[in-house]
This record gives C-alpha cells, structure tokens and sequence, in this order.
DNA sequence: TGATTGTCATTTGTCAACAATCAAGCAGAA
DNA sequence: TTCTGCTTGATTGTTGACAAATGACAATCA
C-alpha cells in the first residue's frame, strides 16, 4: 500500500497520514529543512509534496512564510462540503448500479472485514485509511474512476476533523447496511443509507 | 492582475490561460526542460507550476514520463461537476442574501461592463478571465471566501471545454439577470438564474 | 518470423549551494 | 510610552549539475 517509487509520493502519504490521524494538529507549521532532515533526503521532493497536500487542503500556505496545517472547515463550509460528497458518491452508487459489477462488492466485502478488525484495534490512522478506502472504491466504481480526483481533495478537509466526536462502531454499521442493500438490489435504499451516513 | 512575487505562480497563470483560452489542447505535452527555455528560468519553478496545474485538474501526470494538458470531462463527469457547480455557488447566493452586502453588487456591476465589452472584442483569454471572474467574486462573498479554494478546481475543470459551442452574448445576459435580481432583492430569482446558467 | 534483450537518447527525479524575502527584536527619536 | 526604521537570523525561492527511469529502436536468439 506504500509502495511509490517517488520520494514526494512517499512523504505526501506520510504526511497525509499523521494529519488525519490527529498527530499533527491544525496550525502546526511544516518547515522543508526540518523535514527534509527527518526523512533524510533533500528539500526538492520535500516541497512537491507539501505542495500536493496544500492543493489537497491539507496545508496552507503562504509565500515566503511556508505552510502549516490546514484548520478545520467552518459549519457553513462543512454544510457544503457535506452536499457534495453525498452528490459524487451517491452519483457513483446510481451508476454501479447501472452495472452491478461485482467486482465491486467482493473489494467491499473485503474492505468491511478489515475495516471490523480496525475500529476494534487502537491504530486510529488504519481506520481512517479503511473508512477512506471504502468510499474510495465505490467512487472508483462509476465513469473509471474518473471522479476520484474531483472527490478526494473534499473528503480529505472533511476528515480534517475526523477523530472527534465519532463512533467508529456505528462508522462501520453504516457501511455493512450500504452494502447489503446492494448485494440485495435495493438502489433507494442503498443511496438514502449512504446520504445519511454523510455528515 | 498578472504580478505574482514568485515565478511559480506567474508560469501557472501563463499556462492556465493558454489551457483555458484553447491555445494548448488535450492531450499536448508540457516538457519542463522547455517550459524552462521559454521562460527564460530554471526547471524548479516550472516543476512547481505543473504540480500546480495538475492538482487544478488542468494536466494530468504520469511519474518518470511527464504531464500532458487534461482531457475534456466525460458526459457523466461533467454532469457532476454542474451539480457540483450550483450546490458551491448557490450556497454562496443564498448566504449573501443574508447579509446583502453592496460592496459585492458594486464589484458584479463592474465586471459586468468589462465582460459586456470584451464579449465585443476577439481576445477569449480575457473573456474567459472574466466569466470566471463573475462567478469567483460571487463564492469568495460567502464565508469569507472560505469555498474558493473548493470551487476553483471544479469550475476550471467545467472550462476546460470553454470555447465550444457557447454563446458569449448569451452568457453576458445570463449574468446581468443574476445581478439585476440581486439588485432587486429577488432571491428566488437570482438562485433559478443561476442554475440555469451554469449547464 | 517473432519474441526478447540490450542500448541509447530523452525526460523526470534528486540534490546541495546560493539568493531573496520575511518576521521579530532592538535602538533611537518624538 | 509609542512609533519608526534597521539589523539579524531563520525560512522559502531559485539555480545548475547529476542520478534514475522510461520508451523507442536495433540487435540477437529460438
């Protein structure tokens, strides 16, 4: 899962995790010399990827300044970031079900499976992978995953605030139900339980 | 409007508005070596920028190989991308009806006589800057401007098929009613402007 | 013939040194 | 005291050289 040949790739995803997994709290600043001692290599791959997260809007950035993480979004901009996940994965969910692949429901079937495990388990930065995983390939589904990159960056500054107030139990309910329900056909079912497990 | 203290942000500009106005088409190559010549600086800027543009949407890269300019969206994803369109912008309508603030309505009537005139003219690189301009002025008014750094890179997705098949006279009217109904108060009016406008 | 391997030019990835910029703290004057 | 302007240390911005990866083409072997 970590595997990328490129350095940039290998620190974003570092990076990316310690964030969202609440080690990195919004306001910390991220200085390009002291990271680039910690991982040992040079500034170069070390500002591509502080860029990549900035546009992911992870980070913050100001010119000549450097970047720091990013704070969690306001209620008002929250409110619409909510709408759009529900409009891209529920676009996605009404797609499959065009198809029915299944494909599909094998990797989730999989995915709950790991995603059980996890919420038991204390590694709050492998469940936030699981949970992202599991949308991830339900967006990956529909029109070759060529909604991914329009998804990601809002799901990332939603789960900016993810380690507060969740109960990953229930997280993991939510998404064994939307599961059923496309095993057994039920696409108004499957889309309200999504929408409702988006907020 | 083009001054930028760093090079990195003058390059993206540059080949945003080459990209936008149609003058580099899907699928061309952008090596950095010559982007470099051209610009008359070195390759790190450059990299920066086409990190830039790819986070955009704008390109699209493929490590060790290069980037190219980005394909027009498909039928679905374009779909999405207007819902995705109306849900920022109206939200941003509908907070600005809360306050009313003049200073915005002062601003839209300005762009609206520079957009009016440049309809006229033959440059659609600055047709095309201010079209874009009318709509960002209107998101940056909601929440501090908070739901800019979320629309842009959907709206220039959205333009990456700008010059075909669109009316430009058409589209200065559609944003005169917009504001007229603002002017007047009209909220109802304004958000079914709005929407209707952006297909 | 057809597939495989080797070579080569092109292009991106990485590095370390240097230049430009900024924010903070201090000195001095009103 | 409070404000202005300077100095200074830290941090980002930029550069050119070198390393590594890729794709195309030619040479080789079954």
């Amino acid at each position: 899962m970590k595997l990328a040949s490129n350095l940039q790739e290998q620190v974003a995803s570092h990076l990316r995790r310690r964030i969202l997994s609440g080690q990195l709290l919004p306001d910390t600043p991220l200085r390009e010399q002291s990271l680039a001692e910690e991982f040992g290599i040079s500034r170069g791959p070390i500002r591509d990827a502080l860029l990549h997260l900035t546009k992911e809007g992870l980070l913050v950035a100001k010119p000549n300044v450097g970047v720091k993480v990013a704070a969690e979004p306001s209620g008002f901009k929250r409110n619409v970031i909510v709408h759009l996940r529900r409009e891209i994965e529920a676009s996605a969910v009404t797609a499959w079900f065009g198809t029915r692949d299944a494909g599909l429901l094998r990797r989730l079937d999989d995915n709950l499976a790991l995603y059980r495990e996890a919420c038991g388990g204390s590694d709050l930065g492998q469940v936030v992978e699981l949970d992202m995983a599991f949308h991830r390939l339900i967006v990956e589904a529909a029109d070759q995953g060529s909604l991914v990159d329009l998804w990601l960056p809002i799901m990332l500054r939603m789960f900016l605030r993810y380690s507060r107030h969740r109960d990953l139990m229930e997280s993991y309910r939510e998404h064994a139900v939307i599961v059923r329900a496309m095993h057994a056909g039920r696409e108004w079912e499957a889309l309200e339980a999504l929408k409702s497990h988006i907020v």
